[in-house]
DNA sequence: AGCACGCCGACT
DNA sequence: GTCGGCGTGCTC
């Protein structure tokens, strides 16, 4: 039968579709599509294509058009995996646009973007889903044959299915069963967020009978009356609060952890563990409504004013002034309008109270994104925002990747954290910055929202390029600790410093180890000693990259490099003059753990800085430990500030608050402050006393006085006002510059791109868009930049041509594998 | 990314 | 004389 729409099939041009793949390649490739298939094709859809050899990859459709390559024959495109695009035209353009502005490959954009399983290849692993039962007859031929191979074989790549099968075109097939939840692609060994969980106790409801119960009254008051009172406390503390932690029955029953353990086995008790919130305790969170105050109410119709004019509004607003509320109204009111709503937080593992105030309040409409899910859980969140289902999704920098198709908000919560940067591999972006590029898509409205406000948003804020809306009215009267400051020169001189510790805070330390609580010292310094000056001639160990003193540290038995991780031994006499007499000049958290625990020879000491903590178990151990009581002090550096709600910390030692007050970047000191004031005000609010000993050179510092006040806002405001407008020069826009590319054209892409940025920023002074990303600036502006080789190749002297046309002053004699180049920068 | 090709040192 | 390391270039 002939059938005219044929013949008009006929007359059709062959389309020839443009490319991504997954690969670190500077062009996009244009393949062509089958006769057959001409309807099918779509930009956005994801294809099946041969690339290389024999190697076979996902790709995504970027355009189509008729004109054939006049250079090459193009290949076929394999098969066509979609029936509907799967990336949007928006997320196209979002990827064209990184690619170009944080300098890598389309391919390399796409890799960060699409989830594992959305983007097969030849070598892709796949795997059986164990925990999933399923019914085998309803499998096909091919389909049937794959789970078997599966079940002899745990591990089948791409290939060896394609091999078994005895055809090439398989994804299609893996496609269905990665559906049909039936297989896994297999994922690269990435450690999984783990939720914090805690034991909670409850009575066997067996005992809800009286009569059950007053049995075991019975038999436990002749035998076992430790026993007793603890089931006594546990009914008691059942009345007042849902959940009862272990440490709560045992002071309140006053016994030891032998006899719950005792109840657990005789099923008395019951444990249950659940997840909780790392932050603070959720019962007080879930008490908090989502009603305004009038502050508050003031500071949402300001961002919905400010919305009219500008696109990115900034919320500076201190911290307990309840920025949550103001997102969820404002969340609210988009999702009403039916539009949807990208919340992005910096490092979800640590904010799943934010999670859990929004899911209670907009419940399945939310989708969580993360990097660490697996991916299955990525691809479903993916569907989700893809259909419209999800019309919140909360997540870390990689969401912002998601294909929504009308979002009107962003929000980025606590906007200055850094985590936003992505550093490792391509492509290196900072997602505050790429969220604001997203928002123009879309047309949609940006709030970023901090206490401490970037000082790249601040400015932008006070250029009026972003709307700013201030909050500095404090939310529910916070419970605030003792602040006592400690003049180190006074007490030196009145003879009551015990090493490094004044009297009042052995005192305080003391008092809170009778009590069964703990205490924080906080010390700013790592290692031993940070300055070793030499008695006789004045020679100080500096480092041979860095230009800064080494630290001794006793751990190694090395001099330290903090700024490039150069080591070199200690020495005994001094290498200028040979004079024995060097003298060790300040303090590190080192030493205050060691003199410390010469003084508290029983007290159980543990030290926190970048050095004990090399693993992210360590960090994860070290917490645990405080929290479970195991920790009596800890000693440690800006990191003990992170913001964790231990309850029985009431003490909090600033041993030197003086590095803090001269620190370069103030934020970090303001929220050490902070938080420390927080940990210990939370203990406070338990009916014990917070206090926080500041001990200074300089107890009359203006940064002092603000803490005693508790005036942040005010401490901020006047060290962004020097920032900005008399202290410190221009702002330059700095990129990523600790080169770790083992690629030789990765690195000379880099160069590249610094020559340029300099060559720019030195033209018309502009503030960057991520800024500062190597913390070896001082004072915020570019002097000296690494570069650090880790491998050596004949390209390299191409990128020495590139560094020694593009960069003012630049020492090349150092340009060889595991070096450091140094580059010093003359704004000037 | 993978793979082929080509160039120089160290080996049966 | 060849084996194999590594650097470079190419893949529609």
């Amino acid at each position: 039968m002939l059938d005219l729409s044929d013949s008009v099939h006929i007359e059709k041009k062959t389309l020839f579709a443009e490319v991504v793949l997954p690969l670190p390649i500077a062009k996009n490739y244009t393949y062509r599509v089958p006769f057959d298939r001409a309807a099918d094709v779509n930009v956005g859809k994801r294809v099946v294509v041969q690339f290389g050899k024999s190697k076979l990859y996902t790709g995504v459709i970027i355009s189509l058009g008729e004109k054939a390559p006049e250079k090459y024959e193009a290949k076929y495109l394999m098969d066509i995996l979609d029936d509907e695009p799967l990336i949007t035209p928006q997320q196209l353009a979002f990827w064209d646009w990184i690619s170009g502005y944080y300098l890598c490959n389309p391919g390399e954009v796409m890799n960060a973007a699409l989830p594992a399983a959305l983007k097969l290849a030849s070598e892709t692993r796949i795997s059986l889903n164990t925990e999933y039962n399923f019914d085998k007859s309803e499998l096909n031929d091919k389909e049937f044959l794959i789970i078997d191979a599966l079940e002899i074989q745990a591990e089948l790549t791409v290939s060896e299915v394609s091999k078994l099968l005895g055809q090439k075109t398989v994804m299609p097939v893996l496609k269905m069963l990665f559906n049909k939840n039936i297989i896994h692609i297999a994922e690269e060994v990435n450690e999984r967020y783990k939720p914090r969980k805690r034991s909670f106790y409850g009575l066997n409801p067996v005992y809800r009978n009286q009569e059950q119960l007053k049995e075991l009254f019975e038999i436990l008051e002749k035998r076992a009356p430790k026993q007793l009172d603890a089931v006594l406390a546990l009914l008691q503390l059942s009345k007042q609060k849902q959940q009862v932690t272990k440490a709560e029955l045992e002071e309140a029953a006053q016994v030891s952890t032998a006899v719950l353990k005792a109840l657990v086995e005789k099923e008395i008790f019951l444990v249950e563990e659940r997840i909780v919130s790392r932050f603070s305790n959720s019962e007080e969170d879930a008490e908090s409504t989502f009603e305004l105050n009038e502050y508050q109410e003031k500071a949402f119709k300001q961002i919905n004013q400010q919305f009219e004019q500008k696109d990115v509004v900034l919320l500076h607003g201190i911290t307990s002034s309840g920025k949550t509320q103001i997102y969820v109204r404002l969340i609210e009111a988009v999702i009403e309008s039916g539009k949807q709503v990208l919340f992005l937080l910096p490092e979800i593992a640590l904010t799943i109270h934010i999670i859990e105030r929004l899911r209670q309040y907009f419940g399945n409409k939310i989708g969580v994104y993360h990097s660490r899910f697996n991916d299955n859980e990525r691809v479903e969140v993916w569907n989700k925002v893809l259909s419209g289902e999800y019309k919140v999704v909360l997540g870390a920098r990689s969401s912002v990747f998601l294909p929504f198709n009308n979002l009107g908000l962003i929000v980025v919560d606590e906007e200055h954290e850094n985590s936003y940067k992505q550093f490792d591999p391509a492509p290196r972006y900072h997602a505050r910055d790429a969220a604001i590029y997203l928002s123009t898509l879309y047309k949609a409205k940006v709030l970023l929202g901090s206490a401490t406000p970037s000082l790249e948003s601040y400015y932008n804020a006070q250029q009026h390029k972003y709307g700013l809306v201030e909050l500095n009215f404090r939310f529910g009267e916070a419970v605030l600790p003792e602040i006592q400051v400690i003049s180190i020169p006074e007490e030196t001189k009145n003879k009551t410093m015990q090493s490094h510790f004044s009297t009042v805070l052995m005192q305080d330390i003391e008092s809170a180890l009778e009590k069964k609580e703990q205490a924080i010292l906080f010390q700013n310094r790592r290692g031993y000693v940070p300055l070793l000056i030499c008695k006789t001639c004045g020679f100080t160990p500096k480092c041979i990259n860095c230009d800064v003193s080494l630290t001794l540290h006793k751990s190694t038995g090395k001099l330290h490099c903090h700024y490039c991780g150069y080591k070199e031994d200690v020495y005994a006499v001094c290498p200028a003059c040979g004079s024995v007499h060097l003298e060790q000049k300040g303090y590190g958290t080192e030493k205050i753990e060691d003199e410390l625990s010469l003084l508290l020879p029983s007290a159980r000491i543990v030290r926190m800085d970048l050095d004990t903590t090399r693993t992210k178990m360590a960090f994860q151990n070290i917490l645990s430990d405080l929290e479970d009581k195991k920790t009596d002090i800890l000693v440690g550096t800006q990191m003990v500030a992170k913001g964790l709600d231990f309850s029985d910390v009431t003490v909090i030692g600033i041993v030197n608050a003086d590095s803090l007050l001269k620190f370069p970047d103030f934020r970090a000191n303001e929220r050490s402050f902070q938080m420390l004031a927080q940990v210990s005000g939370r203990a406070g609010r338990r009916g014990k006393k917070g206090k926080v000993v500041i001990q200074t050179y300089d107890p009359h510092h203006r940064v002092i006085s603000q803490v005693i006040r508790n005036d942040y806002a005010e401490m901020y405001q006047m060290e962004m006002a020097e920032r900005l407008q008399f202290k410190y020069p221009p702002f330059y826009r700095i990129i990523q510059l600790d080169v770790k590319h083992k690629n030789a054209e990765a690195l000379f892409h880099q160069a590249e791109y610094l020559g340029n940025a300099l060559k720019k920023q030195f033209g018309d002074r502009v503030l960057g868009p991520e800024f500062p990303l190597i913390n070896r600036i001082r004072n915020y502006y570019i002097k000296t930049i690494i570069l650090k080789i880790e491998k050596e190749g004949t390209s390299m002297v191409r990128v020495k041509n590139i560094l020694k046309e593009t960069i003012v002053q630049f020492q090349t004699e150092k340009i060889s594998k595991g070096n450091l180049i140094r580059i010093d920068v003359d704004p000037y």
